[in-house]
DNA sequence: GAAAAAACCGACTGAGTACTCAGTACAAAA
DNA sequence: TTTTGTACTGAGTACTCAGTCGGTTTTTTC
């Protein structure tokens, strides 16, 4: 494996684990065995770095975003929209330190001085909440989903699940425990339930 | 007021905006008008502050929680939820550095090896989590909430509530328009259906 | 196999960091 | 009036930081 790809895999996992200000050039250095002067060959600055793996989790991100699409069919939309949260949180599995990387403030700072990571970051959540979106509009047409505005219901269930992959992430309440609640919230709170007037 | 007063009020407003590592004692000096020499006069470490500033909001969050419980009487559980909404929300706007700060990782990343950091951090939010909780035993009491894990259900609107919050504070998304439509959804989830079978 | 190009190295820089300390100002107590 | 104690000062300290630079090694090209 290349330094470079050496250099991104382990700023990853140390952005994520430490804080892109708590990681410093000469830990990067010491952790890849790249000496510090081959970093600064590779990437112009350390914002680079960070904007390099947002850009890798991106891609990654999309491509995972077309194998769940492409992939399963569900029977009803209120199914999909389970399949959604169960995709969601096996990606946050899967992919544990993007989401904690994800989860941190400096991305989101970042964001606002700078386009490119505004973009990145934008690609990533609406890929997230237009599958929401999807499985409600999809409900909607077959009957399992109740009349209700898509976009922000799909936002609100991004907050919910969202919510839940950080207890698991901070470690602050057993989410196994708590992930059949949410999906059996979910379900009340989509359901199509007929007006008994 | 004193200039310790004052110390405590900007380092609060610059942790929560700037972040606990991105503002520095120069920096803090400058705004505050007191010499660096002053501020360690009156707090041994940086940290000794931001435990100060935890530990007098969670003074602050802890009156706030019998004011709430104690003077607003509602009709029903699932109206007590709803004020417990509104009540963190006009929350997260009163005490608006509070609620920045409390959404960093910082405090959580303290919390893991400082257990005053910890108590101070479980003692507010076991306070917010409570209250939706009551508002659940209370309406499983006068039936206008549905049986469900009263502690586990009020996690999950904690969730809702907060990310609401979270669009709110980081201007992702016109939260005004989100929280009519987050008031239904509590609702839907926790309603009280007659069974139809 | 020589020349050119790309990858790599680590000592070094200067700006910035949290924190220290010898000393000042000033009010209340003796 | 003298002493004592508290609030305060800012230059100084040891250290860390991202980024640089001159030079070496490895790979590619012809």
């Amino acid at each position: 494996m290349k330094k470079k790809e050496i250099i991104l895999q382990v700023a990853m996992q140390l952005f994520a684990k430490k804080g892109f200000k708590d990681t410093s050039m000469a830990e990067l250095s010491k952790t890849t065995g790249a000496a510090e002067g081959t970093i600064f060959y590779h990437f112009k600055t350390k914002q680079d770095i960070f904007l390099e793996i947002l850009k890798t989790a991106k891609e990654d991100i999309l491509s995972e975003f077309t194998r769940f699409t492409e992939n399963r069919k569900f029977k009803t939309g209120i199914e999909m929209m389970e399949g959604a949260i169960s995709f969601y949180l096996y990606l946050s599995e899967l992919k544990e330190d993007l989401f904690l990387l994800l989860h941190r403030r400096y991305p989101f700072e970042l964001a606002e001085v700078n386009p490119v990571c505004r973009d990145h970051l934008e690609s990533i959540y609406n890929c997230f909440v237009d599958i929401f979106e999807q499985a409600v509009l999809a409900g909607q047409a077959d009957g399992s989903i109740g009349p209700m505005p898509a976009r922000k219901t799909a936002l609100i269930v991004f907050t919910m699940v969202d919510g839940l992959v950080r207890f698991k992430l901070y470690n602050l309440y057993d989410a196994g425990t708590l992930f059949d609640e949410l999906t059996a919230s979910c379900r009340r709170m989509l359901e199509n339930k007929p007006v008994t007037v």
